[in-house]
DNA sequence: GTCTATACGTTGATAGAC
DNA sequence: GTCTATCAACGTATAGAC
């Protein structure tokens, strides 16, 4: 293969990917059209299946890319010794992330509601590898007395659910704020505001 | 008509909306079809539009029973003057809600994420008004230094967030148990956990 | 690699007998 | 009120010209 035909598939496989986040995003799998993602992508629907054999494979590719994203976006947690900044900075980074890439978030809620049957091999592995590393640090701190003994797994699924809920749930908060989404400084001081909260959770003020 | 057909059709309606409720939160709303739902309610396709015109309209009418049942949950939280008990409360009524009708609660969801067309009407009344009343209930308790001063909707939707997490997200929660679903036991110590971290977080220990 | 036309399966909804 | 048979619409996927 030529190396402008390398090019040229790549950016369409992008092109592809990003649209079909759209499309599975608002509509779930089902209600998600290979036509819909066509016209979204601005090609026929016939080169969607050209790239993608099917829509399951275009389906989980979509899924793939979200976890790679989340997993680059969590290893602020990595950077930072001391529990504050560091659940500091993993939070902000989960915000942001809820902000700048919904469509992700969305992707990946709306397949853990329907069975979690295309990411099981991903939760099996890399995130049940990460969450028990996590885990470890955690007790680490506990034991420190740097933080209030808490359940670490319990402590994370509130982080997970907090700070995606701004994504997954944004036409809900939309309408609950009077039908206006938040402008980016509103969006700061929730950042800073979930902050707080879950910090205080731990004892960290 | 008849009281005898009156019961029928109550009976039949309850079944249906039930098995409605499973399909859609297991398969969203283009994902379930009538043919599903009528035979989780073991009965011929042609009855569900016999009761429900259209498939919309049954979908609607799930929405509507969840939102009831949610709000019937939510009363909790007038019962009790002091706010540790009141929230230890209201967290445990949405825990439990999370655990015994987990279909419930992904209705929603899955309704929420992908627009909120189908409940913007409710969210615009019944719990537009709930997160005001609820949210000058917590300034007073601000004000009278019950608590400390957070923002009144941050600290609700994380709790939203954070005990819906374990219906709407239950397959992922399974998974990262090593396959093994909480049992009983298990889940009341996840409800003491949230519950401390939530009290904490807005310094009630 | 792109695109039009189409085959083939599925599904929401209804007609009409019981 | 129940159920079988049926239809029209739609959606995935492919064939085949360019």
């Amino acid at each position: 293969m030529s190396v402008q035909k390398e090019i040229t598939r790549e950016n369409n496989e992008r092109n592809i990917l990003k649209a079909a986040e759209e499309i599975f995003a608002q509509y779930g799998f089902r209600g998600a059209t290979t036509d819909l993602i066509a016209k979204q992508a601005g090609l026929p629907k016939a080169n969607i299946h050209y790239y993608y054999k099917t829509k399951e494979l275009l389906y989980r590719a979509v899924l793939e890319r979200v976890l790679d994203e989340w997993s680059e976006a969590a290893k602020v947690f990595e950077q930072y010794e001391e529990p504050k900044v560091a659940l500091t900075k993993y939070i902000e980074s989960k915000m942001k992330f809820s902000r700048s890439r919904p469509y992700a978030s969305k992707v990946w809620a709306n397949e853990v509601l329907h069975g979690a049957d295309a990411v099981s091999g991903f939760l099996k592995t890399s995130v049940k590898t990460w969450l028990n590393d996590r885990n470890q640090l955690l007790q680490k701190w506990i034991y420190d007395k740097k933080i209030k003994p808490v359940d670490p797994t319990a402590f994370f699924y509130m982080i997970w659910a907090a700070t995606q809920h701004y994504a997954d749930f944004d036409h809900q908060i939309v309408i609950l704020n009077d039908g206006l989404p938040y402008s980016d400084e509103e969006y700061q001081q929730k950042i800073k505001q979930l902050t707080e909260l879950i910090l205080g959770s731990v004892g960290l003020d």
